[in-house]
DNA sequence: TTGTAAGCGTTATCAT
DNA sequence: ATGATAACGCTTACAA
């Protein structure tokens, strides 16, 4: 197991200074004989010379490595996300440090200073809620800082890239209040958190646009976390006037939610009409087809390594970027008018 | 923006020598008093300091990160593989650099350049298919190499861990049989890949140990990249004598398959029983509940982390490990006795 | 028990 | 156009 080649023995079989080495290497950095650098290049190849990431790194006091922190993964949604932000990443040439949080502060909080040790040049993430103080270091420490899919009250200087969450609420809320519903129930997340609240304001502007009333029992804010989208489904369903639909707008609930709905028997979309917040691999799978709210997740992704990218590189203005994808609607077999006189 | 503090910076506030602070930050690499070391980390604490992975890296020449090369995020297994790497790393304090392949031997090969780049301590990979050369230079530069899932030929020096391939798919074969069929068909990985043989091995063996013959056109390797999976179903169901039960053994292809098997109307299990490859959380969804063989994507996990971090710590025998853990077969309902004269 | 100083592989600043 | 050389922050012999 031979030591690996340093800048040094490149310079040396190339017969030229480490400086010159340098220069080839961070094309333009300062000038170099046309002749010169072809010695150099080709000492690099012959020796398979590679730059290692941490000299660079500790040189210049700064990564090209970005931190990724995610809730989980398990969740095809972020799975998604992570696989193409990965991809966007590596095609700019950065790498990407993976963190899970599990939605869990604490562990977040770890992550955090695990990226702040390894001075990772940027981070994406998806707050799962608090260490509004630890984001903040990491921000003084220089470390360009993207929130993607969720914001934080009290970070409002941080790039945010997140989806119309409020206008998409909105239109799937439309949709059935197209189809004669007078009676729509919605599980959101958690109203702390950005997201959950703005589909719920989607949701009730809808309904009061339509000119109906918002009755706080049809609206269910349940964790990211565990499986209490199902028992939201069933608490709804045992309402002595139930809903006769249902907007799953927690992404990580859909699927508690639905395998719940399918136990209990509820014929969809006679009983229940229902549209899910997100187009899942299987949504299409099961009978009937969801109607969905599909996430341009590539989007996201784009536009998040885009941001922290581009801050790290210095281009970019200085106030914060707030960006917002659009969300399709899909209409797919889950939704009917209602049916009268629905007995369960 | 101040600079952050250097361990420099806390052996003058703690008034001590740099090498005394390093010590305790290295628990145990050398003798430091009681008194002394309570000076150094409340300093420590005092200052807010923390090392820089960067430097460390340098003066060692190792990283505590692993490198984690996956074909693809979208597919739910190696997600939740991810997923449950990335949290084992961590909780004994490793980070997780991640990488993706698409299954390309290209993009893989990049990405090794990466990891080399890096010199991170150690990779876990699932390996797309070439890139021998590649994997031994990694090597020969003094990484550790956990394979996780697949082998390749030619690298029977690395560390594995896979679950029982041959047994798990002769399981499902067995319980297709015990059934009463007798034209079992197979959908797999590429032969050529150690997943996709091993399995139409066990396949194979399960067929002969009753007492039938292995009908070739029954036997269908396709790629887990694209949409193949498909294609392989209409084909079976098209031969003039089609199967009557079918294994799925591309975890990548069930979303695939079994899209088509909906799509073409095929009752299930009336006119074809089915068992898939890996424990989708959609697979209880659809109607019926698929049977499957659940692969311990934990296990995985787990011995992966453990024998990546055993090598780096230079524990662990010479010889390389070969670990293979076992698959459930969960019976649900989209098995069931052969129809005779199902006709389509 | 503690301190000094020489690396680790790059980059960047000056001279030449 | 090139070459010395001093950082960068930490670890680790080796001395004291």
């Amino acid at each position: 197991m031979k030591k690996a080649p340093t800048i040094r023995d490149v310079a040396r079989t190339a017969g030229v200074s480490v400086s010159v080495v340098s220069r080839v290497l961070n094309d333009g950095s300062g000038p170099v004989a046309v002749e010169t650098r072809r010695k150099v290049v080709q000492a690099i190849d012959e020796l398979g010379f590679r730059r290692r990431a941490a000299a660079r790194d500790l040189s210049n006091g700064q990564t090209l490595a970005v931190g990724l922190v995610l809730p989980d993964l398990t969740n095809p949604f972020f799975s998604r996300l992570a696989d193409r932000i990965v991809w966007e990443a590596r095609s700019r040439g950065a790498q990407v440090l993976l963190l899970t949080t599990q939605e869990d502060p604490h562990i977040e909080g770890e992550a955090l200073n695990d990226l702040l040790d390894r001075s990772v040049g940027g981070v994406i993430a998806t707050p799962a809620g608090g260490n509004v103080d630890r984001w903040h270091r990491l921000r003084a420490m220089g470390i360009d800082l993207v929130f993607v899919d969720r914001t934080l009250d009290g970070l409002e200087e941080v790039d945010v890239v997140s989806l119309q969450n409020e206008a998409s609420a909105a239109r799937a809320t439309d949709h059935l209040l197209g189809l004669g519903h007078t009676r729509i129930a919605v599980i959101s997340g958690p109203v702390e958190t950005s997201t959950g609240s703005a589909r719920i304001r989607g949701y009730s502007t809808a309904l009061l646009a339509a000119g109906q009333v918002v009755d706080p029992v049809l609206v269910r804010d349940v964790p990211f976390r565990g499986e209490l989208g199902g028992d939201a489904v069933a608490a709804l369903l045992a309402l002595p006037e139930p809903p006769t639909a249902l907007v799953v707008a927690n992404t990580a609930q859909v699927r508690s939610a639905v395998h719940r709905l399918f136990q209990l028997g509820v014929a969809i979309p006679d009983e229940l009409s229902v549209v899910v917040f997100d187009d899942n691999p299987w949504s299409e799978l099961v009978s009937p087809p969801l109607s969905v709210v599909r996430q341009p997740i590539d989007m996201l992704a784009r536009h998040s390594v885009d941001l922290v990218l581009g801050r790290m590189q210095g281009r970019l203005p200085e106030a914060p970027q707030r960006l917002e994808v659009q969300a399709d609607f899909v209409s797919r077999s889950s939704c009917a008018p209602p049916r009268r006189l629905a007995h369960r």
